[in-house]
DNA sequence: GTGATGAGTCACAGGGCTGTAGTTCCACCG
DNA sequence: CGGTGGAACTACAGCCCTGTGACTCATCAC
């Protein structure tokens, strides 16, 4: 990760990492929030702990997409107790694909989608609510946060050329 | 009964409405929790407002629509919080179309659809979360609670012929 | 009148914060 | 090397919301 050479997107630039303090103010939320998440498991930064009074936290770039998506769900509406759960499957995977990608939740069972016909599969079939989230947005509102708040004059371009989308359902919990 | 002369589906028995207790049965949800909902107005009964000690409430069919409808949120991890403004909104709508109809909520906007294409409309240029609870299944489940727990002899026919649906966007709240 | 039913009330619990007053670590200065 | 300042984490009390349990109390049917 250190060593990483990708060019482009803010994300390169902070290689080092994120203070609390900054990425609470990149995904919009406040300092109590990202210490009460962080101390209660939801969103850790993967990059440095926190260890006793005068430590650092250090939060990578993708610790800032699960931040801002955490904070979509709340926006939303969405209980934290449902945000936990959906992202005790999630974190497991969330990479560098997440552009396109929508995050569909029915009760409590998580999917990855890409295409919007099978959305509509869902709707047609399904029973419960389906929360829909789109992964782009998140990503697209943390560079330009990111940007906006650090310019740093630093290079800032454009993203990298996309990949292979494929449905995948990451995680199930048990029925209610 | 009563001067009502519609045919068909549980909901022309009980004209004369449900008890608490029953209301509560039917929507699946605790006593406890329909007694607060109607101490703090989000489901009230809509024939028969409690008004002291031993006084008695009575809900409508509708109203159970609207305590199942509030249920399925919760169930999808949306908080109170947000099903209040939702309701406060769709308590003017909510009819007899209800059943081939999707209740869309984005933010604290709220509309009611029809068209599955429509929907992916939203999907497409949405940008925070979408949460969709279709209303059909809401009157399915009441329908068939009832018929469950109250069998009462009477006849139960299929319901009743389809009208016309449009897309109603029926509320939005102050933006975030 | 009597008892069952169901509304009213109060206290309290758990979740999710928020505010504030520490504490600790680190960098910098001399 | 010791002192100083400041940034950031920690501890703890407290607030609001959403119930829940346990009673109490008013009605109604008999």
């Amino acid at each position: 990760m250190a060593t990483d050479s990708t060019p482009a997107s803010p994300r390169a630039e902070h290689a080092d990492g994120f203070s609390g303090k900054r990425a609470a103010e990149i995904a919009g939320i406040t300092y109590r929030q990202l210490d009460y998440w962080a101390r209660t498991d939801l969103v850790r930064p993967s990059m440095a702990q926190a260890s006793g009074s005068g430590s650092r936290r250090l939060y990578s770039y993708r610790d800032l997409l699960e931040l801002r998506a955490v904070k979509s769900l709340l926006d939303a509406g969405i209980r934290l107790e449902l945000v936990r759960e959906v992202f005790s499957y999630l974190t497991v995977q969330l990479d560098e694909d997440v552009t396109r990608v929508n995050l569909v939740i029915s009760g409590t069972s998580v999917m990855v989608r890409t295409g919007e016909e099978e959305i509509v599969d869902l709707l047609r079939h399904g029973q419960g609510v389906l929360n829909i989230l789109p992964l782009s947005g998140v990503k697209e509102q943390v560079d330009a946060r990111i940007v906006e708040l650090y310019p740093e004059g630093r290079r800032v371009a454009g993203r990298a050329p996309a990949d292979e989308y494929a449905d995948k359902r990451i995680g199930r919990a048990a029925s209610l």
